[in-house]
DNA sequence: CTGTTAGCGCATTCAA
DNA sequence: TTGAATGCGCTAACAG
């Protein structure tokens, strides 16, 4: 070791004896030919010095990262799982993910993280949909970085590449027609403004899941978020009066469950007086009692979709089967929003 | 802009009609003093460019990264919660958290992210107990960056330089005693060899619980992974024979929760017939039914003293509060590991 | 096959 | 107050 601390090249090709661009060839596994001695040597030198590569210097000087950036809400549930998937499958093209929590839906840390992801060069950009204002985001990305939405409705094109969005709206008016079909007679959503668009999108597949029996059937949206859980129950029971069974559709499986929490409290039974569907299909929601009916959340797909995409964006090329993927999901595109569907887990909260 | 892309100090400085020695140190309010006038151009053509700063570039130059990385098992839960603290106290101090999830215990993936994150050269590292050899973490780390391991047991002082454990043998030696004074006639704990260190804690925390009741108490230490939850309930109901009511401790809330689907599938009462005890406290714990009685984890403090010692040890100077937080906690360490008190939170699992 | 050299974008003396 | 020069550790032509 020479001057203040970790082993550079320059000591790794002195001890090796030969020269820095040797030693770099090496390193890189150049397609320059080289005698398996030098080889030798310089692998030798490594391991004697304890040499660790910088990446700073070597981003620097190539001008790329290989680092991708991804920011959710939180780590917990479904953001969690998806930046689990989303790290394997671009670690698959080389690439590393730096995973940022934006702490709930706080537009300020959001920005903070972004502009950080921005200033280490990272080669490629995934969020949720943001909840900092589109103009912010606009002036912030530019043009430079490809950034990918998932779950982010109305972005414009000229800020996002492509949204990735699951079809919450589909998934709501197939839970408002399980309702239907089970016999509810009155139906409640009970949401969280603050889901931003995944709350507009679950609003907008209630009403059509509703249809024309939208009239004559006993209806309501309510945001759980400013009733709190009692508020919400009652507000239902009110509304509801006779008409029973109720059905609630809940913004997710943790809104769902402690729904589920005050009915055992006050002696409502599920799901004979109340049925209840959630979403994120959470670990929980199988194990609960009763157990939930939810909707499972594709990760797996809507992360290999992600990232082939942000892939192609970047330059890479991609082997068959991330082809096949694109080539499959992408002529289906609206505008630049894909569309996912979601699966409905029937467990015994809406089961008799 | 210049070359290919980004504009730099380089393209500033000109723009602003200054050198760029005078842009750096405008950007990095130095003490430097300067005309008001020459700050104002250099900061409006920073703006007038878009002019971001290259971290890469600045931590090669500054030889510092003023990052730090954190590996944990899995986003989910208490490592989620944990990662979202920490990252809130770290950068009080001006410092960034990369999180890296190591996908489960993986060996491997725990090694690949440790390795990047020694090669972005980060200024300190944060783990839970490795799953990776001792020998691989020394050779892996060095003496280079400081590493500190929260929930890890046994780590020599030479690789690791502080502990900070949450003290599951203490907590419980307490469910053991809870148990036993709710009337529990068979105490079981149903572990999960996969915890490592934090299994073989609980282990002999509740060997200690029972104390000289081990004789006179049907007891047994069970492995849920192995055994599955059906598994584990079924042997835990033929070791207790005729001895009601049984206490489970379990490993964990996920796995308390499971057990107690599998009892009501079954008929059998929860608390009457078996009690249950978890840990983590995780937010389905209070809304289950019954909830289920757990530990509370103190991320707060934990994340408070992982950073502070982390500060200190890198050479930032501390403010008074974290100053007295350290002086209160170190003297009462062990060797180098530190243990944190859990808080026991009760609810109707073991409660008639 | 191997070595020389010119950057990559920024920080930091040391002079002016 | 400001600017020119040097170095951080590594990559990538380009010679040899």
């Amino acid at each position: 070791m020479k001057r203040s601390k970790q082993p550079t090249i320059v000591d790794v090709a002195s001890e090796a004896g030969v020269s820095i661009a040797t030693v770099s060839n090496v390193l890189n596994r150049r397609k320059v030919p080289m005698s398996p001695e030098t080889i030798r040597k310089v692998e030798e030198a490594v391991v004697q010095l304890g040499y660790r590569r910088n990446v700073m210097a070597t981003n620097l000087s190539r001008r790329r990262s290989y680092e991708l950036g991804l920011i959710i809400p939180h780590f917990g549930g479904y953001y969690g799982r998806f930046a689990e998937k989303l790290e394997q499958k671009v670690h698959s093209f080389g690439y590393h993910l730096s995973v940022f929590s934006a702490a709930g839906m706080d537009p300020v840390i959001e920005k903070r993280h972004l502009e950080h992801l921005l200033q280490r060069r990272v080669d490629g950009l995934v969020s949720h949909g943001l909840a900092m204002s589109m103009q912010s985001t606009q002036q912030l990305v530019g043009e430079g970085t490809p950034l990918v939405i998932f779950n982010g409705w109305g972005w414009p094109s000229d800020i996002v590449k492509l949204a990735v969005n699951l079809d919450f709206a589909k998934a709501s008016t197939e839970a408002v027609q399980h309702f239907l079909a089970g016999g509810c007679r009155s139906i409640i959503y009970a949401g969280r403004r603050k889901g931003m668009g995944a709350n507009e999108q679950r609003i907008q597949g209630f009403m059509e899941g509703l249809g024309d029996k939208a009239k004559s059937t006993v209806h309501a949206l309510l945001d759980a978020g400013e009733l709190g859980i009692e508020g919400t129950l009652e507000e239902a029971l009110r509304i509801s009066g006779e008409q029973r069974p109720i059905g609630i559709y809940t913004f997710n499986d943790a809104l769902a469950l402690e729904l589920l929490a005050v009915c055992h409290e006050r002696g409502i039974r599920v799901p004979e007086d109340v049925q209840l569907i959630g979403m994120d299909n959470e670990l929980f929601s199988k194990s609960s009692f009763p157990s939930i009916t939810s909707f499972d959340m594709p990760v797996e797909l809507q992360t290999r979709l992600v990232a082939a995409f942000l892939m192609r964006q970047i330059g890479e090329d991609l082997d068959e089967e991330n082809t096949q993927l694109l080539d499959e999901y992408l002529p289906h595109i609206h505008g630049h929003e894909l569309f996912i569907d979601l699966e409905m887990i029937v467990r015994k909260s809406t089961t008799t």
